[in-house]
DNA sequence: CTGAAAGCGCTTACAG
DNA sequence: CTGAAAGCGCTTACAG
């Protein structure tokens, strides 16, 4: 059925190794013998088979990337940046993703042995056993925002902490003082990350913070837009929510909007990551800066480290800086309109 | 450095046939000899080379995903589509994507090569010589929204016409007549459909359509924000804008929330595809429907017919049709209103 | 129940 | 400049 250099060797009158040869244009090939290889190639519309290739070469050209989810802008803009890159250097991707449970990652690990050079995992759920055990030993990998402390593997880490906190911070300088939060799942460490930077925030600014503010959530639009309905809900109405990412947060302002609120006269809303859609939204959404395509390329970068230094290099432990995105859906408060606030707080 | 067959039936005392009898669960086998096989794997963590066994095998158990581009919502929905209905065959999926000319898609193709059993196709520039001279022939390809007659390629496309045709139709129904559209690239095949369909709506209601009217742009969010700006330049101004896609649509109501216009009051905007934030969006956004994730799912459907029913099932070709989505962003125009601005159109 | 051997499609020293 | 042969890591008839 498909053409293989075999046949291509027999038209061509030739052994397959000179046809080898042509094909990874060598010089030391006949240039009669070169032109007729290239024809029976273009008749019999040859392609090596890259597979077969890979196995003898030892080298696949590819690396993969195990994604947990493919909601949201966030997951797609780091496949863009990885594939970016990758395809810098001439390199293939092979993404895997939408993993539930740990069977499915381990299916999935596995397709990737023999196929790929590297791997870049970004799973929250995987841990280090799972990952040796199912991958071949000396074979890269770049751990992004996993919060694993392999010291073997290279880690990307986003300063969830850091950027929560700078949030917090930055809407109690505005004279925000309930500040509610829409976390990501319970079990979440990005979430938990962020979690401990909100409430640092209150306590540098010798202030408490509301455990009954706390809402859970689980990064999609669908959970924003439940919790932002419950925090309307409270009694006394936080001035401010701060949804732990982006798509929750475009979900809460759904919520906000079908209450007849306004954004920001009414309620601020911020959020985290700032993919590409948040300074398009109305108002423009004010959200953590997190750099989502550079993330992917880092990942890369990391990987072709480890593949040109075989060994020599040990693992690199990254944190990623977020920086504040300040756009218009958080307004000033002023301290009257907090007092009375706090007032009928309970 | 990899652990490979040899090694464990090395260890084990056996030969490699028997390792790999037991490695794919074949019953006969000694008791014994299968866990003292089974221990070595353990112990040396062995995990078989799929790429070798999808070599002599025949088959790789993947299927390739070419895609044009990454942003947006779009094409993530479409991958996570396509990677469901693969796992649940027990396949994997290779994506690749980014694609700006002929020679990276090339690139791409012949990659898949030996790699894949089968693969789906969404890219518009994609034409059938340059498919059938990268490709091994009796590989499956599918191809998605790829406007290409090629009888011989299973073909999915969206019915663009039908849907832009429709939005129009409901847009003149309620009172709308200086439409403005955002159009995709000018040899985008797809926006031409969509224009096609933008025109006919007109004709079908006795009324011209208006070409000053149409503006171009190229399916981004920053595009659909500039194509607005123009709009609002307009002397006359428009009632409505539909966009040819939802980011664009996005990227619209930036720039007329950013001119101090309220939607649908000063004017209504509606977009195409209907990706997930687009209910979410204040106001949530009309759109014409597109089930882009079963897209993805009819697709890897598609696949898997060709590749059970190897050569007996022909082609099939089948055209998606779109619902209208309406949501609030598009408000009724009463007559007065229209006449007035009528008067001063140049 | 088990092993030796052939072969999947390729590349690469080694001869000539 | 070219070919025969070995081998990448696997599976699968074929013997025994």
């Amino acid at each position: 059925m498909k053409t293989t250099i075999k046949q291509v060797a027999e038209k061509a009158g030739v052994s397959i190794a000179t046809v080898s040869r042509v094909i990874n244009g060598f010089e030391n090939v006949n240039a009669e013998t070169r032109e007729r290889i290239m024809k029976v190639v273009a008749e019999l519309k040859y392609t090596p088979n890259l597979a077969a290739r890979g196995l003898i070469m030892k080298r696949t050209e590819a690396i993969g990337l195990l994604l947990p989810d493919l909601h949201g802008e966030f997951f797609s803009e780091v496949i863009r940046g990885v594939d970016e890159a990758v395809q810098r250097q001439q390199y293939h991707l092979l993404v895997s993703s939408s993993h539930n449970d740990t069977k499915e990652i381990e299916a999935a690990l596995r397709f990737m042995r023999g196929r790929v050079d590297a791997i870049i995992v970004m799973s929250p759920q995987v841990d280090s056993d799972l990952l040796l055990s199912n991958l071949p030993k000396g074979l890269p990998v770049v751990l992004l925002n996993c919060h694993l402390n392999n010291p073997h593997f290279d880690s990307i880490v986003i300063d969830g902490f850091g950027g929560a906190r700078d949030m917090v911070s930055y809407l109690l300088g505005i004279g925000h003082t309930r500040i509610a939060v829409i976390k990501g799942g319970e079990n979440n460490l990005e979430s938990q990350e962020r979690l401990r930077g909100y409430r640092t925030a209150f306590i540098n600014h010798g202030m408490t913070y509301n455990k009954s503010l706390e809402f859970d959530g689980d990064f999609t639009e669908a959970s924003g837009y439940e919790a932002a309905r419950e925090v309307l809900e409270l009694e006394e109405r936080p001035t401010a929510i701060f949804a732990f990412n982006d798509s929750m947060a475009v979900g809460a302002i759904g919520a906000i909007r079908e209450a007849g609120l306004r954004i920001p006269n009414d309620i601020s809303v911020c959020g985290f990551d700032d993919i590409p859609v948040a300074k398009y939204l109305s108002p423009s959404l004010t959200s953590v800066h997190v750099p989502i395509h550079d993330l992917g390329v880092m990942a890369v970068n990391r990987v072709f480290d480890r593949l040109q230094n075989k060994g020599k290099t040990s693992a690199a432990h990254i944190l990623v800086p977020t920086t504040l995105q300040i756009r218009t859906s958080c307004r000033k408060i002023t301290v009257q309109q907090n007092q009375s606030k706090e007032e009928s707080s309970r």
